[in-house]
DNA sequence: GAGTGAGCCGAGCATGACTGTCGGGAATGC
DNA sequence: GCATTCCCGACAGTCATGCTCGGCTCACTC
C-alpha cells in the first residue's frame, strides 16, 4: 500500500506530540506550525486519529490534543491504518465466495497479494512511536 | 505501495503466458479470454510490459506475445514496477536539496518510508512468476 | 499485391480518491 | 458572556484509475 500524504502527516503530527510531551495537551494550530502541515487539513487527520483511539483530545482555552498511550505502544501501522484505511496489497474483491476460482490464476494472486499486504502490515507494526522519536533526536540511527 | 488493478492483471496475464507457454506467441484476444480481463485495457498493459522487456511481441497473422526470459527469472516487482511506476511506500518530494530538514520529523519519516518500500520491493523482488505458476499448478502451496 | 489478422498508439471519458478550504456549531474555562 | 479550541459537514479543484474507441502499421498468406 502506499501510504498517501495523510499517513505520512498523521506520523508527523504525532511524532511532534511525542517530541514536545509535556503532560499538557498541545493545540492544532501549534503542532501545524511545528510540522508546517496544513491546519485545517491537519483537524481532520487528528479528529481521525482521536476516532481511533490514539490521541485524547481536551476542548476549551488551554486544549489540544494529547497522545492516548506511550509512544511504545504505539504502532505506525496503527496510525498508517487510521488515516488511510487498512493497510493492504491491493484492495480487489474477495476470491470465490460462491465457489471455487473461476479464472486462471486470480485466487494464486490475491493470496499473493494479501501476503504481501501482511508483510507490510507486520513491517509497520514492528515500528513504534517511540522509535522514530529517538531516530528524531538522534538517539539510534536511521533505517538504512 | 498498493498494487493497482493493472499490476494484478499484469501478473494475471503473464500467468497466463507462463502456464501455456507453447513457443508460439499468443494473441491478445486469447489472453484475454483466458483470464477473462476487458480486452483493449490488457492490450495497454502488454504494450507497457513489452516496453519494459518483459515480453516480446510478433505482429501479423499469427502473431501475439511471448515471455521475454523464463518464468524463473521475472520477478512480480519486476511486473508491477513495469505497469504501476517505481515501488514505493510513498511518493513525496525530495528531503532537503538545499539544506537541512525544514521540519520536525520530516525526514526521518522519508527515510521509514523509503525503508519500507526497500523491503516491499525485496519482497516482491523474490517471488518469481515461475513461483506463482507452481502455485497456480498446485506444486508447491500458497503463501499464507 | 490484396486481404486479413494481429499488434501499435493516441485520444478521450467517467468515476472516484486525494488534498485541501470554509463556515459554523459546541464545549470548556476565565 | 466571551474567547479559545475542538468538532463536523459541505464542497471544490486536481489527478489517478480503469476502460473504450478508432484508426494505423506490420507481417503473413493466397
Amino acid at each position: 500500500m502506499k501510504v498517501s500524504t495523510r499517513g505520512d502527516y498523521a506520523c508527523r503530527a504525532l511524532l511532534s506530540l511525542s517530541l514536545h510531551a509535556e503532560g499538557s495537551p498541545t493545540a492544532t494550530r501549534d503542532i501545524a506550525e511545528r510540522t508546517s502541515l496544513p491546519q485545517p487539513y491537519l483537524e481532520q487527520i487528528l479528529l481521525a486519529l482521536k476516532g481511533a483511539g490514539l490521541v485524547i483530545s481536551k476542548r476549551g482555552v488551554g486544549g489540544g490534543y494529547l497522545l492516548a498511550r506511550p509512544p511504545e505502544q504505539i504502532a505506525l501501522s496503527e496510525i498508517v491504518g487510521a488515516v488511510d484505511g487498512p493497510i493492504v496489497a491491493g484492495d480487489f474483491a474477495q476470491p470465490h465466495t460462491d465457489g471455487a476460482c473461476d479464472h486462471e490464476g486470480r485466487c494464486v494472486l490475491l493470496s499473493v497479494w494479501a501476503y504481501v499486504g501482511d508483510q507490510m502490515r507486520d513491517l509497520l507494526g514492528s515500528l513504534t512511536l517511540a522509535d522514530i522519536t529517538r531516530m528524531s533526536k538522534g538517539e539510534i540511527p536511521w533505517l538504512q
